[in-house]
DNA sequence: ATCACTTGTCTATTGAACTAGACAACTTGG
DNA sequence: CCAAGTTGTCTAGTTCAATAGACAAGTGAT
């Protein structure tokens, strides 16, 4: 069944790029077969073994291939019974309050947040703006990744001001929550006060971030949120994984 | 200078794609550095020891990753001296004689021609139009890969009339060129009757064959070349890689 | 001519990718 | 329950990416 040559195969070679693993390249194969729409949502995939052949490759390198898949969201893989296509999309309500980890934990799935960097800066007209901050105020900027079920949901950007929030990067560090944050600094109640939506695609970076190709879709989510008292206390610039979630706006 | 842990070091982690070697990362990196214009065309790239330096990286890795530019036409490498950026492109003249080594060697290459694939097939309509057969009449289709001095200059689809050429592919395996080979069906004089030139992008396909990355600019060159006594000989469709060619039409 | 610098080549080692095969654990349908 | 089919895990071996170091061969400037 299997040629002697590896090298040389048959039909791997119009998959092989240079400096490019095997098992990276069936699993990007597959996941245009998927995104193209060749399988619906919950569709099996077939087994191992017969992709395998197809491929002209070993189980295990499909199976390389099937966990990459696993960890983009795209495939959930059940033993004894096989691969299912997971293409369904993770409602995400905004509204006044809007807790990323209650959401995540509403849907059943667990949540996950992580300090990917953070460092002060001066605060942009933007956000110095959207703060109530003068232009070049020492800010915190956090950058965090969130997952639900291990897979990255989002990577957002945060700015606080940092006369009130120095700490702020090893405060969530410990806690790895933005509401358990503003705790800790005895905000206990904070609201969404706007939230402006567009469009873009990922770029090298957020697409390594949110374990995504380059050039797919994301949702960029802008957004102030406010203190009992009106008080700006933190702006947010997110890129949500568009494959995997949906906006809900109540109204 | 080198860390101790050769997974999670410091300046590597900003390029590491999952199942991409490093050193095609690296080529990679300094492919984009190149085409956004960092460099000058003949600008001397920093010492092998130094670029290993700064990615954190053995110098054998880096001397892969020049190794990759070179074949991809964008650096060229002098032993004892440096490595030079290289992105003048070859001047190809179109007009009634268009011949592709003689242009190369002209310019002082050396030309390569190899047949990548060949089959029978029905005209299509555009096909038979251009040959001045009916539609669905057998046709032989030849892929064909251009290079000078190695580095890939064209991919091109040839259609010829199977009544007269029946074993055009075979004859041109061997004879390795357009010219030789109508040359041995008794053809001696052909001519360009027209060009027609478009652009657009890599597919995925091409871009493995013409050592591009996706999603970079070609031009699409369509011909048609008939005998002395004006009777259609063969017309083609080249995909240019923008990147080291320059189409020239005198006028 | 010499010397510092750069690329080319060689050997050796480590770890990961991929192959190969076997068997356990689990699911599903009869 | 049983049997076929599928995923999970284990061992073993080969190939190759990447590291490490050393030295040869070539270049360019003083």
């Amino acid at each position: 069944m299997l040629t002697r040559t590896p090298r040389g195969s048959s039909n791997k070679n119009h998959l092989l790029a240079r400096g490019v693993m095997l098992w990276r390249c069936i699993a990007d194969d597959y996941e245009q077969t998927i995104l193209v729409g060749k399988y619906e949502n919950g569709a099996k995939l077939p087994p191992e073994s017969e992709i395998a052949a197809r491929y002209g490759v070993n189980r295990h390198t499909v199976r390389r291939a099937m966990a990459e898949l696993g960890a983009r969201g795209l495939v959930r893989t059940e033993r004894g019974s096989g691969s299912y296509v997971k293409t369904d999309k993770l409602d995400y309500r905004i509204g006044q309050r809007t807790r990323f980890s209650e959401i995540v934990a509403a849907a059943g799935h667990e949540a996950e947040g992580r300090l990917q960097g953070h460092r002060h800066e001066p605060a942009s007209e933007e956000v110095a703006g959207h703060l109530g901050l003068k232009i070049g105020a020492d800010v915190v900027r956090l950058e965090i990744l969130r997952a639900a079920d291990r897979v990255p949901i989002s990577v957002a950007t945060t700015w606080l001001s940092a006369a009130r929030y120095a700490d702020a990067a090893k405060v969530f560090r410990r806690l790895r929550s933005i509401t358990r944050t503003l705790d800790h600094y005895g905000i206990s109640g904070y609201a969404r006060k706007w939230t402006r939506i567009s469009a873009g695609f990922t770029d090298a970076v957020d697409a390594g971030r949110l374990r995504l190709s380059v050039h797919r879709p994301i949702l960029v989510v802008e957004s102030l949120d406010v203190a009992g008292d009106g008080e700006p206390i933190l702006t947010t610039r997110g890129r949500f994984a568009a494959d995997r979630v949906a906006l809900i706006v109540e109204s």
